[in-house]
RNA sequence: GGCGCGUUCGUCUAGUGGCCUAGGACGACAGGUUCUCAACCUGUAAAUCGCGGGUUCAAAUCCCGCACGCGUCACCA
């Protein structure tokens, strides 16, 4: 049976990067009828941030991407917190100790700073001199006892090739002599990411190891280990790596990282899914918009490009806007009172909402954009985009031929308007424009006779004769 | 700097030796439609397939070298 899982570390917010990666566990999980974990690495207690959990999965919820087994869904090879799990990295690291495949190591940091310095200057790469290597075994044991602080480090093997087989890449082989004699046990009894999730991912059965392209230099680390465990890799996948426009890893500085932000900007999780769905991989009939569903039936870890994309808001704004025009306008209606309850603290009428939708589905294209374009529906203009005070006469004229009109429907309006421009002998892009103003306040707004309509023959006049007040008193 | 990975329009990509004088999408630009903005339609510009060598009748596709970019070099993940 398939299984992946993604290695979150609770040190923040739930970023974009790691939703992408998960949408790859994900989707190949349940293609085949698998399971997808999520495990906790807070292997590191300073970074470890509290509440960082929580976020994690309210983000993996919203997005459709909920686990099987984690650690708040049972499975049987749990506990699914590394933290929670210290005992058995203490027993495989002294396992790997009693087989000769790691040591006993007591250098203080000043010495590895030290050493460190020492090799830089040298121009030469920093690597751990080895030096605890040679301790007898005598000597090991008394400053065990002694209580002195150690870790554990791994014993790699001088001068041999290590092959490791990346699905997306093929081998790629590594000298040992560039392999650091990693931590893999701490002196605080925790185990660094090595341990942990080689320990973990065979523990808990993972088929599929999917992790982002930057753990790929230390894939002959994970290869020794599997060896000396004399356990079997699972199959290894690098996926690559969202930049930013200048092609470094994509940071905060640069784009939006955090998946906040984009709940909080109206974006839809489907429409975020589809676009990093786009990113190293492609519908093999070229189709860009599709479900999830879609993407879980067609997709296969084997075709991600091992390309690090550039993340393109505008394309994401596109998709996102073709996923609203898409949707059923009563969805629309909900997702967009809700939204605005949620994250603007707005409650706005649901009957006038309703009405609005039909106008404004094909004119925005995230949540968000609605309240800009539809506040005048509320509220009366404040302010006017374009000065009126020379239109009074013009005003006066309309609001006449507008109470004469008794059925207040869109078709009437525009007729009833039309042939006022044209008696006037007014450009209809002037006249329109004018009216549009006087009644939103603003030069963009949906169609105008349908929103006159809505807004109703009273609240229309009552807002005309608002303007000609205005430019009277301009005058 | 060592090591590793990568390199097709501005961006995401199609492409696995002939169908490629390189296709699509976003974006840009121009025009049409139109009461604004969108939407929609039509069209244009945009990659000498990083560069240089091979192999082959034939290369974006295979091989070699170089350049550039990215990643990584912690008791962080």
């Amino acid at each position: 049976m398939v299984r992946t899982r993604a290695a979150i570390s609770p040190t923040g917010f739930p970023h974009i990067g790691t939703i992408y990666q998960v949408l790859f566990d994900y989707a190949f999980a349940k293609k085949h009828q698998g399971r997808f974990i999520v495990r906790i690495e807070d292997t590191d207690q300073e970074r470890t941030v509290a509440g960082a959990e929580t976020k994690i999965f309210s983000a993996l919820d919203w997005f459709g991407l909920s686990e099987d087994e984690s650690i708040r869904k049972k499975g049987p090879y749990g506990p699914y917190r590394q933290s929670d799990r210290l005992p058995i990295y203490k027993k495989y690291a002294e396992e790997l100790v009693g087989k000769g495949k790691a040591y006993y190591c007591f250098c203080t940091k000043q010495r590895l700073e030290e050493l460190r310095n020492q090799l830089q200057k040298q121009k030469k790469v920093p690597m751990y001199d080895k030096y605890c290597r040679k301790l007898n075994s005598e000597e090991v044991k008394k400053r065990l006892q002694t209580g002195e602080k150690f870790v554990i480090r791994l014993k790699v093997p001088e001068n041999i090739t290590i092959k490791v087989r990346d699905e997306l890449r093929g081998e790629i082989s590594f000298d040992s002599d560039n392999v650091d004699d990693q931590v893999l046990l701490k002196s605080d009894g925790y185990p660094t990411y090595f341990l942990a999730v080689v320990v973990d991912d065979h523990l808990m059965k993972i088929t599929h190891m999917v992790r982002g392209e930057e753990w790929l230099t230390s894939s002959p680390k994970i290869k020794l280990l599997y060896d000396h465990f004399q356990w079997d890799i699972p199959r290894l996948y690098h996926t690559p790596i969202i930049r930013n426009p200048d092609k470094s890893k994509f940071s905060k500085r640069q784009g939006h990282t955090n998946v906040d932000w984009y709940k909080k900007n109206g974006f839809l999780p489907e429409a975020i899914l589809n676009y990093l769905a786009l990113l190293g991989w492609s519908h093999p009939e070229g189709k860009e918009l599709f479900t999830l569903t879609e993407f879980i039936a067609l997709f296969d870890l084997k075709d991600l490009k091992p390309i690090g994309p550039i993340f393109d808001l505008p394309k994401l704004e596109w998709m996102n806007g073709q996923y609203i025009m898409k949707m059923q306008r009563s969805k629309i209606k909900d997702q967009i009172l809700n939204y605005y309850k949620k994250y603007q603290d707005l409650r706005l009428p649901e009957d006038m909402v309703e009405k609005t939708v039909p106008l404004i589905q094909e004119r925005i294209k995230k949540l968000a954009d609605y309240l800009p374009l539809c506040e005048f529906f509320f509220q009366p203009p404040e302010k006017y985009e374009i000065n009126l005070s020379s239109q009074k006469e013009l005003f006066s004229k309309i609001v006449e031929k507008l109470q004469q009109i008794s059925d207040w429907q869109a078709e009437e309006l525009g007729g009833a308007m039309q042939s006022l421009a044209s008696d006037l002998k007014v450009k209809n892009s002037e006249f329109f424009m004018a009216l549009r103003v006087a009644v939103s306040g603003k030069k963009i707004t949906p169609p105008l006779n349908e929103s006159m309509e809505i807004l109703g023959k009273t609240e229309c006049l009552r807002r005309i004769e608002l303007t000609i007040d205005k430019t009277a008193n301009n005058c």
